[in-house]
DNA sequence: GACAGATAACTGCTCAGGCAGATATTGCTG
DNA sequence: CAGCAATATCTGCCTGAGCAGTTATCTGTC
C-alpha cells in the first residue's frame, strides 16, 4: 500500500510500444466502456455521461455545476447542459444558492433516485463480469493503482494550467 | 501472473461508490490524458488520435484503415478522415492493394516517421514523470491489469455486437 | 465604498467522432 | 456462374464537447 521510491525511468525510447503503453491502454478502455455502458441504459435513453453525473449529485461528489466539471474533468458549458436535460427530464433540480448567488445548487429528485437505484444492478452486473477472472486483491489493486495514478496526472494538469496562466 | 479463479461479485448494489468505480477512474484519466497529450504536440498541431494511428501503423499493429479501426475501437469513418489528414501532411501513404481490391495499405513516409521520433522524447518523459512514484513492478503491474481488463471487455463488446446483429 | 480581479454559470461557435447509407469488391453457395 | 451475403472504404448528417466570450456576483485593496 506505501508507495515506491523512486525509479530510473519505465519507458525508454528504444523500447516504447503503442501495445504496452498506458495512454492507448486507457484510451481503448474508454472507447468501449462507454457505449457499453450506454448499451446498458438503451431503453432509458441515458448517456454514460449523464449516469455519471446523477450519480456523482446522488453520493455528494458534486454539490454544483463547477464541482461536477472540476471532478469530472469536464468542460464547464458542456456540463450545464448535462445540468439542463438531467433537469428537464427530472432527475435533478436547481437551486440558486442563498449565501453565494452566483453558485446554483444541484440536488437529486425522487425520481433521480429512482432511476438510479433501479439501472444500478446492471451497471453493477456489467463490471462484475468484466472482472470475473479477477481475485478481489487483483481488482482492489487496479482501483488503488488507477487512483494514484489518476492523482499524480491530475496534479500535473493543475500545475500545467497554472504555468500557462501565469504565463498570460 | 497467472489469473485468479473464479470468485464471488466484486461490487454490490449497497457497497458501490462512484469513486471505486472503474468506469469513472478511466473516464477521468482519458479526460486528462488527451488534452494532456496534446499539449505536447501542440508545436506540430497533432492530435492524440492522430498519435495513435501514426504510432499503430509504424509498429505494424495496423496496416489498414479498417484493422485501424478496430484496433483502435473508432469508427471506420472517422479513421478515414484521420488517415487523410495524416496523407495530406505527408505523414502517412495509401496504396491500394493488388490482391484484394477492396483494401487499402497504409505505410508511413520518411517524413511521418522523423516525426514520431521526434515526438517521442516528450511523450516518454510524460508518462515516466506520471509513473514517478511507481516501482517497476507496480507500472508493470498495472499495465497487465489494463490490459487483461481490455481484452476482457473486448471479449464481451464483440458478444454483444454479434448478438445484436443476429436479432436484426 | 469604488475599483480591480476572481469566480460561477451560462451561450454561441466550431469540430471531431459516431451512425447510417452508398459503392466497389470479394467469397460463398447452390 | 448467377446471386447473395460479407467486407473495405468512403460520404453525409447530426450530436456532444471543448473554447472563448458574457453576465452576475463576490472578495480584497486602497
Amino acid at each position: 500500500m506505501d508507495s515506491a521510491m523512486a525509479n530510473r525511468p519505465f519507458y525508454s525510447v528504444e523500447k516504447f510500444q503503442a501495445r504496452r503503453s498506458i495512454g492507448y491502454l486507457i484510451k481503448r478502455l474508454n472507447n468501449l466502456i462507454v457505449p457499453g455502458a450506454e448499451a446498458l441504459f438503451a431503453d432509458a435513453e441515458f448517456t454514460f455521461s449523464q449516469w455519471v453525473v446523477l450519480m456523482a449529485v446522488r453520493d455528494g461528489i458534486a454539490d454544483t455545476c463547477g464541482e461536477l466539471a472540476r471532478h469530472l474533468d469536464h468542460d464547464s458549458g458542456a456540463t450545464t447542459r448535462l445540468v439542463d436535460q438531467l433537469e428537464k427530464r427530472g432527475y435533478l433540480r436547481r437551486r440558486r444558492s442563498t449565501e453565494d448567488r452566483r453558485v446554483v445548487h444541484l440536488r437529486i429528485t425522487a425520481t433521480g433516485r429512482a432511476l438510479a437505484k433501479s439501472l444500478m444492478p446492471r451497471v453493477i452486473d456489467f463490471w462484475n463480469e468484466a472482472l470475473e477472472e479477477f481475485s478481489p486483491a487483483e481488482a482492489q489493486q487496479l482501483i488503488a493503482l488507477l487512483t494514484r495514478l489518476l492523482a499524480r496526472i491530475e496534479a500535473r494538469t493543475l500545475e500545467t494550467r497554472k504555468q500557462a496562466r501565469a504565463a498570460k
